[in-house]
DNA sequence: CTGAAAGCGCTTACAG
DNA sequence: CTGAAAGCGCTTACAG
C-alpha cells in the first residue's frame, strides 16, 4: 500500500495523491473525489515515516519525566497529549526514574527520531547533551521547576524554591515552630523545597526538628514507617512539611493509626494538591501547582514554534497557590 | 550532520558507518575505531526516521488507554515503557479518553507510525479499525480486560468478569445482604464488573439497594455527594463495591465526615489495589492487578514476535486477587 | 491544477 | 571485511 498503488487505481500521479491528503485544496473537486476514494477502497494509510524523511518535519514530540506513576506528572503528559493531538503531533515519552544518566541516554535515543520538539522536566545537567540539543536545533522546552540560569531554551513551570517559602511562611504565620521535613531521596525538585524549608527556619532562628529522606531504592522503604520512627524520636515536633502529598496522606494515615491528632497533634503540610488532598480527613495543606497547564502550555509553545512564530515569553511561570486546609489549622 | 559526512570523516563508505552502528562486529576493529571517532567528533546522531524507512523495522510501539491521570493506567505504562526502552524501542502514547470514536481515530493516525505492534486497552469496537489493524499486520496486544470473543490477535490481562464476581464472593460471605454499587460512567471495564454486581446478588435472591454511575463529564460530578447521597437515600446499605479504589477512598472520607463507620456501619470495597488502599484508614479490601506486569509481559510479546518467535500463548491471564483488609471486616 | 525528476538518510542485497 | 547501486515511500521544487 503506498502512494503509487493509490495514484494507479485513481489514474493520477503520486504528487496528486499527496495534495490530496496534506493540502486538498489545492486539487480540483473531482480529482480529489477520484483519490479519496482509491484511498477509501485500499484502506490507504500515509506513511508518516516516509513523509517525516523527506518533509524534514517528524510531527513527533518527546518527553521525558522522572516517573510516569506520579500522578504529578502523569497529569502534565496528560496536558501535553491533549493539546500536541490536536495540532496532530504524535508523543513519545520517557521516564527517567530521577536519574540524570538515563535522561541522558534517553535524549540521545529520542534525538534519533528527529522530533521536532523535546520535553524535559527540569534543567538538563549534562553539558554533552545542552550541546546536542543546541545542534539538533531543536524546541527544547523544560518545565516542572523554573531556574533560570539553566534554561536551554523555553520553560514552562513555577518557583519551586518560592513555593516552599511560602508554605513554610504559612506554617510559621500559623504559630508552629518545631519543623520536621520529609521527601522522598533522588527527587532533586524536592530537594530544593528542602533548602526553603531549612532557610525559612533559620531566618527565624529556628532548626529542624528532623529531616527525613527514605529511599525508594532501600529494601525497608517505607515512608510510613520512617515518618512514624521520626515522630517518635523527635515528639517535639508539632508540624511536618511533605514534599509531596502522597508522604502528607501517609502521614495522616500513620497519625490516625498511632491516634495522634492532625492538626492538633501535628500539623501536616504536602505539595501538588493532588485531588484527594481536598478530600482527606483532615483535608491537606498543599501547594496548588496546575500540571495539567503546564502541559497544555508547553505544547502550545511547541505548536507555535513550529508554526513560525517566536512565543513571547520564552519563561512562563504559571505560579503556585497555597491551600490552606484543616490539616495545618492553628495549634 | 549524516552517515555520509561520518563516512568521508572516516575515509570509508556509508555502508560501514551502517555497520558499526548496527553491526559492530562485522566490521574490522580499527575500521570500527576510525568511525567511532568520527562519530564523537560530529556528535552524530543516526536518523531513525530514515533508519525505519529503509530497513521497514520502525522500533516504535504505540499504547492506547483510556485516560493517563488513572494510575492504574499509568502503571501498566511504566511497565511497557522501562520493557520496550531496554528493547530499545520507542513508545508512543494515546489517550482515547474512554470514547470509541477517539479510539478509532488514534488507532488510524498511529498506524501511520508504522508501529511494529500497538497496545490497546480492551476489544476494538469497530469492524473498520479491526480490518486496519488486520491489514497492517502487526501484533496487536489487547490488554486489561479479557474477552476472548474480541482479541485480535494476543491478550495480556485478566478476568473482569470474575474477579467481580470472587468480590461479590467475598461480600456476601461476611455476611453482608443490602449491596450498593458505584463506578464512573463510561468506564466499560466497570460496566462488567457492575453486570458481576447484579448477578451475584440476583444469585442470592437480592437485590442492588443503589447503583450509582456519576458522569466525569457531568458538571455536578462529584463522586462524594453522589455518594452520601445515595447512602442517605438508601439507609438499610450494609456494604458498597465501587469499581476503583479511588471511589473508595472517597467514600471512605465521605464516611468518616459523616461519622458512619467503615466497616460497622458500611462496609466498602474497591478495585485496583492501589498502593494506599494498604494505608488507608480502614484499609481498603479491593481486588488485586498487578498493572505493571501487565505493561511488562505485553512488552515481553511485543519482543517476542519482534524477534520472530510465536509465543507460547497468545492469551495471558495473569488473575487477580482478593485482598480483604479491614473495610470489609464482618458487621 | 497536475506531474516528472530528484532526493530525504538510511539499509538491503549483492558483489568482490 | 568493505563498498557501489538501488530503493524504502513520501515531498520539495520546478515546470507546464
Amino acid at each position: 500500500m503506498s502512494v503509487r498503488k493509490v495514484a494507479e487505481l485513481a489514474g493520477v500521479a503520486p504528487m496528486t495523491v499527496s495534495r490530496v491528503i496534506n493540502t486538498p485544496t489545492k486539487v480540483r473537486p473531482e480529482t480529489r473525489e477520484r483519490v479519496l476514494k482509491a484511498i477509501e477502497r485500499l484502506g490507504y494509510v500515509p506513511d508518516l515515516v516516509a513523509s517525516s524523511l523527506s518533509s524534514k518535519r517528524s510531527r513527533i514530540v518527546s518527553a521525558l519525566v522522572p516517573t510516569l506513576g506520579n500522578p504529578m506528572f502523569s497529569q502534565v503528559i496528560q496536558g501535553l497529549a491533549d493539546t500536541l493531538r490536536a495540532a496532530d503531533y504524535h508523543l513519545i515519552i520517557g521516564d527517567t526514574r530521577y536519574s540524570a544518566k538515563i535522561e541522558s541516554a534517553l535524549v540521545l535515543e529520542m534525538l534519533g527520531r528527529r522530533p521536532e520538539a523535546i520535553v524535559l522536566t527540569g534543567p538538563v545537567r549534562e553539558e554533552r547533551i545542552r550541546k546536542a540539543l543546541l545542534r539538533a536545533g531543536i524546541t527544547v522546552v523544560q518545565i516542572w521547576d523554573l531556574q533560570p540560569g539553566h534554561i536551554v531554551d523555553c520553560a514552562v513551570g513555577f518557583d519551586n524554591y518560592a513555593a516552599a517559602v511560602a508554605m513554610m511562611r504559612h506554617l510559621l504565620g500559623r504559630g508552629y515552630r518545631r519543623l520536621g521535613f520529609m521527601a522522598i531521596v533522588g527527587d532533586e525538585r524536592a530537594r530544593e523545597r528542602q533548602v526553603a524549608f531549612r532557610e525559612a527556619l533559620a531566618q527565624h532562628k529556628l532548626k529542624p526538628t528532623f529531616e527525613a529522606l527514605p529511599s525508594r531504592f532501600d529494601p525497608a522503604y517505607d515512608p510510613t514507617d520512617e515518618f512514624i520512627r521520626q515522630i517518635e524520636q523527635h515528639p517535639e515536633t508539632d508540624a511536618v512539611f511533605c514534599a509531596s502529598d502522597m508522604l502528607a496522606h501517609l502521614a495522616i494515615f500513620a497519625c490516625q493509626r498511632k491516634g495522634w491528632a492532625v492538626p492538633g497533634r501535628i500539623a501536616l503540610a504536602g505539595f501538588g494538591d493532588l485531588p484527594l488532598s481536598a478530600k482527606i480527613v483532615p483535608s491537606l495543606t498543599s501547594i496548588r501547582i496546575n500540571q495539567y497547564e503546564i502541559g497544555r502550555r508547553a505544547a502550545e509553545v511547541i505548536v507555535q514554534r513550529a508554526g513560525g512564530l517566536r512565543p513571547r515569553t520564552l519563561v512562563q511561570d504559571l505560579g503556585y497557590e497555597i491551600v490552606e486546609r484543616e490539616s495545618t489549622a492553628p495549634p
